[in-house]
DNA sequence: CTGAAAGCGCTTACAG
DNA sequence: CTGAAAGCGCTTACAG
């Protein structure tokens, strides 16, 4: 049970000085070879650690990158996450995580508490309450206290603050063109988050697709009954021959009508969802699916947030990033 | 663009000690009431927040766990995290969060890192690799320096730390009785885990509950053709007529296996397996599983993490929590 | 009731 | 080349 050994120790144990020591064990120049040897040897022995907290606290920043995830069982944050931690490793960051639950509330508390300082920035998906709310004033907060702040996939919310999301209105333009292209004519869309930014992006995306906007043939709602039955409706009775799907929910609300009306798919009804692969590949027949390279868009968004804690961005200006989403054909839109 | 106001900058505002801010903002006893309003009053106009490092500083704690995850893109272990972090945030306590891969050396690296003492405490999941080797020096290292740790999850591998896990036995136990009560006797295994310790658990529970050990039909291989190949051969050839799943990826094969051959689930099949509700729910037919309650998982490990950080433990002698688990029937183990 | 001082563990400009 | 000193922002025992 060795208890942690401190820069004052080690210099006692040496009979220097602990400006020496500290000296010594960042190579400074000003350190003759022989005590930065003697130093050294004595710190690895001891296996010296400088404790974190206080060199944080010297340099007034905290090695610290808040993110708030909205919902960590969908899985496309969870992979997300995965990539910030990947990037926040090679710059020695560490990631302090926050799950919002896609509650106003909670997220509110989280801001509140991270003005504090506990962070250097704040990697941050607008939960869909806020959303709603329109209230944004929690992250205006971060800004006023001069703490960074990064806006990940849930971008086109009109904030002042740097951006990394996917190009959510071309991944559903190209993808209502490539039914086109097939000679499909009756295209729908189901949604449950028509209601929310990235919803409204992709069913942009689909209408301008079409030939023209009377051409679409949508089920939104956000009450799963209702939902239901809209896509039913749509299935069985407009008898669409290709629908898009612009969320998990209503991608497997689709694929379980159509196995309860004995449509198949891909035969009577071709299917792309907005899911990610760990699910799409795994249904029975195998979903397309749009890949939004999530773990990209996480380390990209470390990358934004360091090049702005490191100036590289003029100030009052901010980066929009957007990364390109890919198709991926599987079962469900086989020809 | 407000900066961070201090102490020092309240203290001169006000014309009186550093001293005395602090403590009136701690509503302590020694300072008079007028003071102690006046300093509030400026306090939370300048909107005063501690500097949380020095704060840690000072108590020589950093108020922050470290959680190490093999794999996030599991909804078991995001869901595990979920429940760590509103738990964690009922104490005021940070999630930093560290994702292994499943790989040795990264998780070396984080515990090595962790020894400089950058968090209060450890949870852990150990990586795949790691149970190979059997090589846990670096969790040693971290007990060594005093960093209490908490293994999560895949507990059974002898180390002398405190443990939160799920009755992973008991669990294939009664879920191998429940078939045999229904009559069945022709009950098999899958998995893709059997060489690590949850697995080698899961499969010890379905061989207690069988008649005999020579009733055990079983498909098991890290290799997916081979895996493949084996439960085809168990499906098709030995006719079973139910499967239980150690893991996501045999039970996803066998579903897909059992599509291809045009077995009925659960007419002539019944299946259950070792998946998170997100998944199994939203399969077709939906899949019976054994509920983890991963939420739940991840809220204890932090509790039992605080009590021995509180001293509520006698030191030398460790927790050791099971969560029990619940087997939920959906489409897949219709009679 | 208030404040000066020491100290948490470190870094770094400055003096010698 | 080495060390004393100041300081990061806070807390708290102690003196007055």
């Amino acid at each position: 049970m060795k208890s942690k050994i401190t820069l004052k120790e080690l210099a006692k144990l040496l009979n220097v000085s602990i400006s020496t020591v500290s000296k010594a064990l960042h190579d400074s120049s000003e350190i003759s070879p022989k005590t930065a040897k003697r130093v050294k040897e004595l710190a690895s022995l001891h296996n010296y650690r400088p404790n974190p907290v206080a060199v944080n606290l010297k340099k007034s920043r905290t090695g610290t990158i808040g993110v708030v995830i909205p919902n960590i069982s969908n899985s496309f944050f969870a992979r997300v996450l995965s990539g910030m931690e990947a990037e926040a490793q090679k710059h020695d960051q560490q990631i302090i995580t926050y799950i919002s639950n896609e509650s106003f509330e909670r997220e509110k508390q989280i801001c509140d508490m991270l003005t504090s300082g506990m962070v250097d920035g704040v990697l941050i998906a607008v939960s869909e309450e806020t959303q709603k709310k329109q209230q944004y004033d929690h992250l205006f907060a971060l800004l006023d206290y001069d703490i960074p702040v990064v806006i990940y996939d849930r971008i086109n919310l009109g904030l002042p603050a740097d951006k990394i999301g996917v190009d959510d209105e071309k991944s559903f333009f190209d993808a209502t063109k490539f039914f086109r292209a097939k000679g499909l004519e009756k295209i729908g869309l189901a949604s449950a988050i028509h209601h929310v930014g990235i919803g409204q992006l992709r069913i942009k995306g689909y209408k301008k697709a079409l030939k023209d906007e009377g051409a679409a043939m949508m089920a939104t709602s956000t009450k799963p009954d209702d939902l239901k039955k809209k896509i039913r409706d749509l299935i069985t009775e407009k008898k669409i021959e290709a629908l898009l799907c612009t969320d998990f929910e209503s991608a497997i609300m689709a694929t379980r009508i159509a196995y309860e009306e004995k449509i198949n798919i891909p035969e009577d009804l071709k299917l792309i969802g907005y899911i990610s692969r760990e699910i799409a590949e795994f249904l029975t027949p195998s979903l397309s699916y749009i890949e939004q390279h999530p773990q990209e868009l996480g380390s990209n968004a470390i990358e934004i947030l360091n090049n702005r804690l490191d100036g590289k961005y003029e100030s009052g200006k901010f980066e929009e990033k957007i990364i390109a989403t890919t198709l991926i054909h599987l079962e469900s839109t086989k020809f």
